[in-house]
RNA sequence: CGGGGUGUAGCGCAGUUUGGCAGCGCGCUGCGUUCGGGACGCAGAGGUCGUGGGUUCAAAUCCCGCCACCCCGACCA
């Protein structure tokens, strides 16, 4: 393939776009990639289209590799199985929904479980017929709030989706196996850097679960990795180690002191440290001794909103994300004037576990973290204004209902897989989504087959994704540097930007020539055969478009060389005109 | 949804404070020069100043409403 730079639909912008922040963004609009066409909606100009289809080319073939079947979905789908899955409530206002002429409710499918649960249900109805894997690469729609970044957080977007369907759970975890072998396989062709980190299931349910992200500072996935063990994690899939009980035997009673002014732990722990009577003898008194609780309001998805207290030690953040991911599909509210007028129980600023619990009057759910085990000793609130108590013993004087996962998580705390370990934070692109949905899909719609006893079995299944859209974004901004795009060999749109520079007829004469030899060997060639643009444009043209070989067709050419570079190492050769063909050809063939 | 910012030619921006001919750079068209690192001269084309209303002799500029975009937060496979 030979495009051809004097006709093919490019402008590429010296300056950067004004509403362009990440480098992706910038980069693929600067390089007329893509064009925003819609809130959260682009176009890809021919050059995106091609980087486009090459992503879908190397998914759709390890798909293909791995013995998935590709199926094809519409996008308008009617209201009934999300209905009866529960999601047209839960996924709320996410979802695109429209009603046709007679007032029908359709949507613009987020995702597909549903309709794939009902197709392998129309279809098959024995053991013998499974395991079976099916994909579909598809427009998807979600009604983002906020879309952002380009081609990262879009509200119409390309997926890949898979999903498996087993007898049992072993046949589950194979085809869990197979698809995170494949899309290891996928990552690693696309050129993307990624890490493979625990997640939660979200909105899926299911148990195991795993995401693909591709390190990036414009990601909005934060995880963690640990310093020493292989162990990596989304944030909000951190398990902290519950450390070992401690003994309390010489821990004096709990004791109600007078704090007045101390809403905050900060206030408190200064006033703690202050007073001859409070101050500790062995060291001060820090934020992580106080016990601050916190309380939300969760609203369930039948209606019903209950209040929930959660206990965190003083110097750590109730993240919010974490929580919302622990209690999900169950929303978060929080906990306004109102509702601590309407609790009078619940004193601002000096809530304590002496009012906390499911059986004390309030009625409060009280979740602890997990490092509030047995024998710690706290200070926290006596539940009335300006008044804390002392030496409060966990298992000793309270206890909580439960644990619960919400205390934010930081660099430095320890590993929760391996002894020696630390962790250490970093952002990531959330590229693919591997997890065990179970039965829950199947359940509701009904999905069972015939086992070997004749007997009715609920079909467990798997869910996974790629964005493939958002790979375009990913990968350009995994791959760009300074001057501009630089697409691993995989995914380019051309193999060679090759180049004429200078006014000669002879020059030109000699690029043409290259190109189509080039072309001749199955190379894709992006040709500069513009005249009378300045060698500098060309340059700058062919770093910003980014492909991964350069080749200039220049003054060399009267010394019977061209210029050969390499996009990323920056490294060049001058090659015999004569040996141009095989040398390139090989450049691109590693 | 909350906070902040921005909408003027294809792109980047000035002009708005203090109402008075709609500007600059890049890009685009024509002619000439230049040709290995975003060249130059001359001559051009291109704008409902986001949108609807209002004030005024007169509105890009002042007032009110709306819309869109960007950033932070909330939300989110």
């Amino acid at each position: 393939m030979l495009l051809r730079m004097s006709s093919l639909f490019l402008r590429t912008l010296r300056e950067d776009p004004a509403d362009a922040e990440v480098p992706s963004h910038r980069l693929l609009v600067r390089g007329g990639y893509i064009r925003r066409a819609a809130p959260g909606g682009y176009t890809y100009l021919p050059l995106g289209w091609r980087v486009y289809r090459n992503i879908e080319r190397v998914i759709r073939e390890e798909m293909d590799a791995m013995g998935a079947q590709e199926v094809h979905f519409p996008a308008l789908l009617p209201r009934e199985p999300y209905e009866r899955t529960n999601r047209w409530t839960e996924y709320g206002d996410d979802i695109f929904t429209l009603k046709d002429r007679k007032g029908v409710d359709y949507l613009l499918g987020p995702t597909h479980e549903e309709m794939f649960t009902l197709l392998v249900k129309d279809l098959y109805s024995s053991y013998k017929d499974l395991p079976l894997w099916l994909y579909q690469i598809q427009t998807k729609f979600r009604d983002e709030t906020r879309p952002r970044a380009g081609l990262l957080r879009g509200r119409e977007f390309v997926m890949k989706d898979s999903y498996s369907f087993d007898v049992d759970d072993a046949g589950l975890d194979a085809s869990y196996s197979a698809h995170r072998a494949a899309y290891i396989k996928t990552f690693d062709r696309l050129g993307l850097d990624y890490v493979i980190v625990a997640a939660m299931s979200g909105a899926m349910g299911g148990s195991r679960s795993e995401e693909f992200l591709t390190p990036a500072e414009s990601g909005e996935d934060t995880y963690v990795r640990c310093t020493n063990c292989d162990y990596a994690a989304n944030t909000e899939a951190v398990r902290v180690p519950a450390p070992a009980s401690l003994a309390y035997d010489e821990v004096p009673a709990a004791h109600v002191e007078d704090t007045p002014d101390t809403p905050t732990i900060e206030t408190l722990v200064a006033l703690a440290n202050s007073r001859a009577d409070l101050r500790r003898n062995d060291r001060d008194w820090t934020a992580a001794d106080t016990l601050k609780n916190v309380v939300i309001k969760v609203a369930h998805p039948g209606g019903k909103t209950e209040v929930v207290a959660i206990g965190v030690p003083g110097d750590r953040e109730v993240d919010v994300k974490r929580l919302a991911a622990q209690v999900h599909p169950s929303l978060v509210e929080q906990f306004t004037e109102t509702d601590f007028a309407d609790n009078p129980g619940l004193v601002r600023g000096y809530i304590g576990p002496a009012a906390l619990g499911e059986r004390k009057p309030a009625g409060v759910r009280y979740l602890l973290d997990p490092r509030v085990v047995e024998g710690t000793r706290w200070i926290t609130g006596a539940n009335e204004a300006g008044r804390h108590v002392f030496d409060l013993v966990a298992g000793r004087d309270f206890v909580g209902d439960g644990t619960i996962e919400a205390a934010e998580v930081r660099e430095g705390d320890p590993c929760p897989n391996c002894d020696s370990g630390t962790l250490v934070m970093a952002r990531g692109i959330e590229m693919g989504h591997i997890f065990q949905l179970g039965r829950k899909f199947a359940e509701a719609l009904d999905l069972r087959v015939l086992d070997e006893n004749g007997k009715q079995v609920v079909v467990t299944m798997g869910s996974y994704g790629i964005g493939v859209s958002r790979a375009v974004a990913a990968i350009a901004e995994s791959t760009h540097d300074d001057l501009g795009l630089c697409w691993p060999r995989e995914v380019a749109p051309a193999d060679v930007h090759l180049m004429a520079t200078g006014k000669d007829d002879s020059v030109f004469a000699a690029a043409a020539t290259l190109a189509d030899e080039l072309v001749a060997r199955g190379l894709d060639v992006l040709y500069d055969d513009r005249r009378g643009v300045s060698p500098g444009v060309k340059f700058k043209d062919a770093e910003l478009l980014g492909m991964p070989t350069i080749v200039v067709v220049g003054k060399g050419l009267v010394d019977g060389v061209v210029e050969l570079r390499d996009r990323r190492s920056g490294d060049r050769e001058d090659v015999a005109v004569d040996a141009a063909v095989d040398r390139i050809t090989a450049a691109c063939r590693p």
